[in-house]
RNA sequence: AGCGGGGUGGGGUAGCCAGGUUAACCCGCGGGGCUCAUAACCCCGAGAGCCGUGGUUCAAAUCCACGCCCCGCUACCA
């Protein structure tokens, strides 16, 4: 959209607030400020090295956006949209805080789970109220925590519904996926949102009376799209001009995924329109489904995925760009895989569209002195290829405005198709006058081309323009005729497989060295307790031969019993990196088959020694 | 369990909302062509009748109902 002049501002943030980056600095004792300043450092400029142009990615510690959330509630709430509760909350005496949501556990009053949160229990989905919960404990402290009176400020959401309704319906350009899913939430009933917590780390409630609160972190961030706004303008001197993106005909665009659909849809929308100021409403939300790796959700905590600074070390930023852009999940959930990312940069990056911009150019050069001859004459075929790079830009440019980037990227692939197509039936390479027309029509493809990739691959749309010597700016008008190129370079390379298995990329099939670096051994059980408080779990000590023993903690309570266990010959992974479950070390894994109801843990055939490796 | 989203040739994606000529595209596979290009490029071919069942309709991959299966969110899955 940029480059066809229109007005963008393209914003995002950090969101730095919320309960887990408190309890995480309190567990590492340094300021919370601390993790997040150097957590955005960091984000930010990973930012920059993928070419992600934002105009301003900040933050939610940013003192604009701090300002702009108090002054916005305060009209929120002068507006009368927000109301007091005076609530009994559980209060751990021992951790001197207020316990919300996660932070209490205890028996669900509808199931008897007897780890059931204090905002829903997990087995059977009840919404809860802490107070129900029976015999409730602190999670961070264990202690029983005492009832509190303390006060909260509510936004009052259901007074919206109608309102949102209307505008959900209303807004034909919503993906399906967002429009039923918030329709849904809508209709079902929608309840006063929480505004304020009894928690330290965040954006004080600037409510009278509400000294020492913060404001909820959901309900701040997604503020955060208007304050980065403002910050942008104000570090440009342009004190106002902010509100030429959020009023008065312009368009917001979001790009979520659609886990954040009622966010953008229903309680961003509603909150705006509480402070009747007349903010435009989101035009739009670009939600996809969620991409997969490997078959696998993306996990932080297993590994499961390419860490995106990692990816850069391995290979150019446009590589992943490209594929990732061609799977984007933008009607189902898709899934990369190693085997994608080779067929997508060795077979459509590399052989479709780099070759073909390096085979015209090798020609241009051998046969015309690098230089774009004027077409002779331009017969049926020439100009069947020229409509076709209309219609290409054409659709891209429509696809890109429904946000099929997915779509817009095979686009791209197809002309190039086309392009090697025309080139082969044309076969300048017999020479003949033709040869000049078909050279300067694969040169307006190649010249198309520069300008169709910058908002897909930006880093090879600019070497190729360098190849052109064109500006961005001459390579959306300037025609071709003439254009003196430099000597060619290949703009892509490929991957072969061996590269991608030593760079860290799995291979589809484990070899025997992979086995190995499992670490199987054999071990002896020569310990079982139970975890305090947990369901399922087994503390086990277990020795792995040689006076070396570890622990683990294995999921098997509900399927052996101590004595079966103790004394057992075991099948365990010994190079497990430690992990804590229910604040117990668990240093090795114990490997156990499982069908519907059933487990089996492995066992040698016979007796060995503890400790033997497993081949 | 509850809530969302799906099941389309061997693999991967689109088409479905606004039903309608031989179900599209990429990879892979079999055969052939070209030699300008990065062992690239081009052509031909085999291969699915769109999870199942029933319905609506002149007409359904596309709409409706039921069933089966998958995937995400919610978890102490070591």
């Amino acid at each position: 959209m940029r480059l066809k002049g229109e007005r963008v501002l393209y914003v995002s943030g950090s969101d730095e607030h919320g309960t887990p980056i408190e309890v995480e600095a309190l567990r590492l004792k340094v300021p919370p400020r601390k993790l997040t300043d150097e957590n955005h450092a960091k984000v930010k400029e990973l930012f920059d090295r993928w070419h992600i142009s934002f105009d301003n990615y900040t933050r939610t510690e940013s003192p604009i956006h701090v300002e702009f959330v108090r002054d916005f509630y305060l009209k929120v709430y002068r507006n009368g949209y927000v109301f007091t509760r005076e609530e009994e909350l559980p209060y751990c005496p021992k951790c001197r805080r207020f316990l919300p949501d996660r932070f209490v556990q205890g028996v669900c009053p509808r199931c008897g789970y007897p780890e059931a949160y204090g905002d829903q229990c997990p087995t059977c989905g009840a919404p809860l109220d802490p107070r129900e919960l029976g015999s409730p404990h602190c999670t961070i402290c264990g202690s029983t925590p005492e009832v509190r009176a303390t006060k909260h400020w509510y936004f009052d959401l259901p007074s919206f519904t109608e309102k949102l309704e209307k505008y959900v319906e209303g807004n034909p350009r919503l993906p399906e996926n967002a429009r039923n899913f918030s329709l849904r939430l809508i209709r079902e009933g929608l309840k006063p949102r929480s505004l304020t917590r009894d928690i330290g780390w965040g954006i004080p409630a600037p409510f009278p009376g509400a000294e020492g609160k913060t404001i909820y972190v959901w309900m701040e961030a997604v503020l955060g799209y208007i304050s980065a706004t403002i910050e942008y303008f104000r570090l440009r001197g342009e004190e106002e001009r902010w509100r030429e993106f959020w009023f008065d005909g312009a368009r917001v665009v979001f790009f979520i995924g659609k886990d954040n659909i009622p966010f953008h849809t229903i309680i961003l929308p509603a909150l705006l329109m509480a402070t009747g100021e007349g903010y435009e409403l989101p035009w739009t939300v670009s939600s996809t489904e969620f991409l997969m790796f490997e078959g696998k959700k993306f996990s932080k905590s297993q590994r499961i995925g390419v860490w995106i600074d990692e990816a850069l070390e391995m290979f150019p930023a446009d590589y992943w760009r490209y594929t990732l852009l061609s799977i984007r999940p933008e009607v189902r959930d898709t899934n990369f895989t190693w085997e994608l990312f080779l067929e997508k940069v060795n077979s459509d990056l590399n052989d479709t569209i780099g070759n073909f911009v390096h085979r015209a150019l090798t020609f241009l050069c051998k046969y015309f002195n690098c230089r774009v001859p004027a077409p002779s004459t331009l017969d049926d075929y020439d100009r069947r290829m020229l409509e076709e790079i209309e219609k290409a830009k054409k659709e891209f440019d429509s696809l890109l405005h429904q946000m099929r980037i997915q779509q817009a990227v095979q686009v791209v692939a197809d002309l190039l198709r086309k392009a090697n197509k025309y080139f082969n039936d044309k076969e300048p390479w017999r020479g003949g006058v033709q040869a000049s027309s078909t050279l300067n029509v694969s040169m307006r493809v190649v010249a198309a081309l520069t300008v169709l990739l910058e908002p897909l691959i930006p880093e090879t749309a600019e070497a190729l323009r360098k190849q052109l010597k064109l500006s961005l700016a001459e390579a959306l008008e300037k025609p071709v005729e003439g254009l003196e190129v430099e000597k060619p370079k290949p703009l892509f390379r490929k991957i072969s497989r061996e590269e991608l298995a030593e760079k860290g990329g799995a291979e589809a099939g484990v070899t025997p060295q992979d086995v190995a670096k499992l670490g199987l051994r054999v071990a002896r059980i020569i310990g079982v307790e139970e975890v305090p408080k947990a369901r399922k779990l087994y503390k086990l000590r277990l020795d792995l031969g040689g006076g070396l023993t570890k622990q683990t903690v294995a999921g098997l309570k509900e399927y052996y019993s101590p004595e079966e266990l103790l004394g057992k010959l075991v099948v365990v992974v010994s190079n497990m990196k430690p992990a804590k479950l229910m604040g117990v070390n668990s240093e090795v894994m114990l490997l156990a088959a499982s069908e519907e109801g059933k487990v089996a843990i492995l066992v040698p055939e016979k007796p060995v020694k503890p400790g033997s490796r497993i081949f």
